[in-house]
DNA sequence: ATTATCTATAGATCTATAGATAATGC
DNA sequence: ATTATCTATAGATCTATAGATAATGC
């Protein structure tokens, strides 16, 4: 009988494994409850090891939660180029199919904001990535505090949507949203290249 | 020797202006940091009063967050009328002078998101106030779901400003700011009689 | 032998309560 | 006498650590 790869805790010990294990396990928690309502053990416990080992492989929580921001964070901003960013974050954001990127570290700053955590400076390293590339959009003067508005409304409309649940706007249809945000956007990003999405 | 009434702490017996100092030291500090980082004991020493008082007057820390809340959630909605409204929720929010508002409910929704507090409730309520304000602008069929674009706009601007400190919004003009976002925001709300603050 | 993992627990909080003390009103 | 306020502490967490156990690699 051939071992089952995605059986959860038929691992042979692996340090490697357990590490990913844990920031896979972080990143997802620190998004649903925030930093200070996840406990270590929440932690270990969905990872399927035992609660000390995140202190071996990382040292403090505070530097497991910095860890798993810095992780996942780049990815979609390194895959694409500034005139699809924000279609792209929109359409990620708004798909309530797979709320899979619930791991995506902007719920983690979405539920764990405004403390002195060892993540602070990745976030803002995250922040001014896409600030500058949504800057590049327009040739306006203030083009970053433009581009931060933008930034804003995506914080915004994440934290109502996923956060808070807000109705209409949570079970909206994804298009309609990203076509009145895009819409809108456009205003603001004056040079206008900014593509929308698909009509149907 | 009159008395001083400025003392902070030389108050008589008095139980209301007790329960009184503990709403507005708990409007505070939740405000600044969220729900979990504000002890019961930092909230009643700001009051300047035995943190058992907590207890006697609200019974626990969720009623008191709820009871601080509810207090200052409607000022400004019941105030203005609705073309007003988003003006001046803008002016108070980007006001850099008096940061005071730091004790408006909002910051501690936007610090203490996605917790079922005894709050969750008034959080929702005055969220449908402010959307419904806001959606009584446009005549578009999907006026509630523009509306809750709006309001996600205002909750994101408040967050990178106020709570992340985020540059050069921060920093940017009030002025400046509103005019972005009242112009960005007359394409969502069609019916376009939302004033724009003064030039100057 | 090495090292990944677990057990057990120290030490530091934090909310909430029971009951004592002290200031007011009749 | 009433009631606002304070003292002291129970009980429940939670992070972090020290040291034991057990699985792998040579």
């Amino acid at each position: 009988m051939p071992e089952h790869e995605a059986e959860p805790r038929s691992r042979r010990r692996d340090s490697a494994a357990t590490r990913a294990a844990l920031l896979d396990a972080a990143a997802e928690l620190f998004g649903e409850r925030g930093f200070d309502r996840t406990t270590v053990r929440d932690i270990a416990g969905r990872a399927g090891v035992n609660q000390a080992l995140l202190f071996r492989y990382f040292g403090s929580k505070d530097a497991l939660f910095a860890a798993a921001m810095a992780r996942r964070g780049r990815e979609l901003l390194d895959d694409s180029p500034a005139e699809q960013l924000l279609g792209r974050v929109l359409r990620q954001m708004l798909d309530n199919e797979s709320l899979k990127l619930i791991d995506h570290p902007m719920y983690a700053v979405l539920r764990s904001s405004g403390h002195d955590h060892a993540a602070t400076a990745i976030r803002q390293e995250l922040g001014e990535e896409y600030a500058s590339a949504l800057a590049a959009l327009t040739d306006a003067e203030d083009a970053r505090v433009r581009a931060d508005l933008v930034l804003a409304w995506l914080l915004g409309i994440a934290l109502l949507r996923s956060v808070h649940g807000k109705e209409p706007l949570a079970s909206a249809k994804p298009d309609d949203v990203a076509g009145h945000v895009l819409r809108a956007v456009r205003v603001l990003l004056e040079r206008a290249d900014t593509e929308l999405p698909p009509a149907e």
